[in-house]
DNA sequence: CTTGTCTACTTGTCTGAGGTGTTGCTACGG
DNA sequence: CCGTAGCAACACCTCAGACAAGTAGACAAG
């Protein structure tokens, strides 16, 4: 139950700043107010609004020059892509998986080399390892689809499958602490099929078997 | 000219974190050293070090938890997407749409309204005119299959369909003026199928007929 | 008008301190 | 043998203060 749970100042720093600059408060290559004037002004330390600024710099929406200020650099740029999957239904985002990786499966199966096999054997491994942790145990599993996307050679899935990784991994760390109840023996049997079929070389299997397993998932997180 | 502009420490350390981080040293989930070992290993102060990961914390590349630790939530920023397709092989590209629209043909199958019906069946008849104009009839086929991943109702492939339409249009536009025999007859009548079994509901047989053609195309950008 | 200098202001960096949350070990009780 | 409570080490969080380094505007001299 992470509800109670405090948000670091300087998340709520960053926060607050990106609201009043999407509000207009300051204008596209304006200047913010000097570090020494906006510290108080929240709130907070100066430390801390540094690290508020560096946030939002690594984001493009503000980039600072020594001697000279903070200038706003863009009104939310990467609104575009992170905005449009942080809006998403993580059904949508699911289900843009499947596109991805039900082809990059079958792709795989056809174009691995021994190397990129043994990199998706090892992950298989280490996602069978019970774990008590929820986080290291989604992460565990993300290797692995990551590693038959990786075998693929296809550059823009893997961008895409890196997209997605992020707001796919909160959903299923949510669900999981929630009720759990997905990821059971069933689960990694699935995934060891998905590897015989790609060593195989049999790419209408392995893309079957991707299918069936993320379905399940789709259904599992938009179960009421 | 900023060549002789010095860049911040924290940007610096930020960068060889990040190059680190992409070198696979810490793999997706893992724990960084902390911020008192990090620092010397760097050469910089804690606070430089703090403003580091601040900065790849706002892109999304790493997530600190106080008490526990600095982890890795994603392997790579969501880079610029027109700086990889500009990379991309015209290839790749169409890999990727055979998942965004393979997928995409199906989910329109079973969530397609009369009206969007209405707009695939429109911009078929529009696709079917003579034209001498070979990026009129280009944009006119993208017409087409864009009405169809829209009827997917799923703003994600939307959005990724939206992304790779420039790329695939001056490569289409470019093959076609070299040597044309793409978009006879026969291809017509593809998406008249592929409209037919959206109509009908059917999502395995729109899915089957998309990949037919898009893997039909793959052939004809990737021939000598 | 141009140029050089000076000054006030801004960001960059480091250090030290205290606070709070997490994790893993240990000893106790069953 | 096992589960649990307590504890201590460790990690990040925040602040305050100090000095360094860079910028931009004021201003006087040429």
């Amino acid at each position: 139950m992470d509800q109670v749970r405090r948000e670091p100042l300087a998340d709520q720093a960053a926060r607050l700043l990106l609201e009043r600059i999407r509000a207009g408060e300051w204008s596209l290559g304006a200047k913010l107010p000097g570090e020494t004037t906006l510290a108080p002004q929240l709130g907070v330390g100066r430390s801390t609004v540094r690290e508020a600024i560096r946030q939002l710099a690594g984001r493009g929406v503000l980039a600072s020059r020594q001697g000279a200020g903070v200038f706003v650099t863009a009104l939310d740029a990467p609104e575009d892509w992170d905005a449009v999957l942080r809006r998403a239904d993580i059904v949508t985002v699911v289900e843009a998986r499947i596109a991805i990786e039900v082809e990059a499966a079958a792709l795989a199966a056809e174009r691995r080399t021994p190397a990129e096999l043994r990199a998706i054997r090892r992950a298989l491994d280490l996602r069978g390892e019970r774990r008590a942790n929820i986080e290291e145990h989604v992460d565990a599993d993300t290797v692995f689809h990551r590693a038959v996307v990786v075998a693929a050679h296809n550059p823009i899935l893997t961008e895409l499958f890196d997209g997605f990784t992020p707001r796919s991994r909160a959903s299923m760390i949510d669900m999981l602490r929630l009720r759990g109840g997905f990821g059971g023996d069933a689960d990694h049997d699935v995934h060891a099929r998905v590897l015989t079929a790609i060593a195989d070389g049999d790419g209408r299997a392995a893309a079957d078997l991707s299918r069936t397993h993320l379905l399940a998932m789709k259904r599992w997180l938009s179960a009421p």
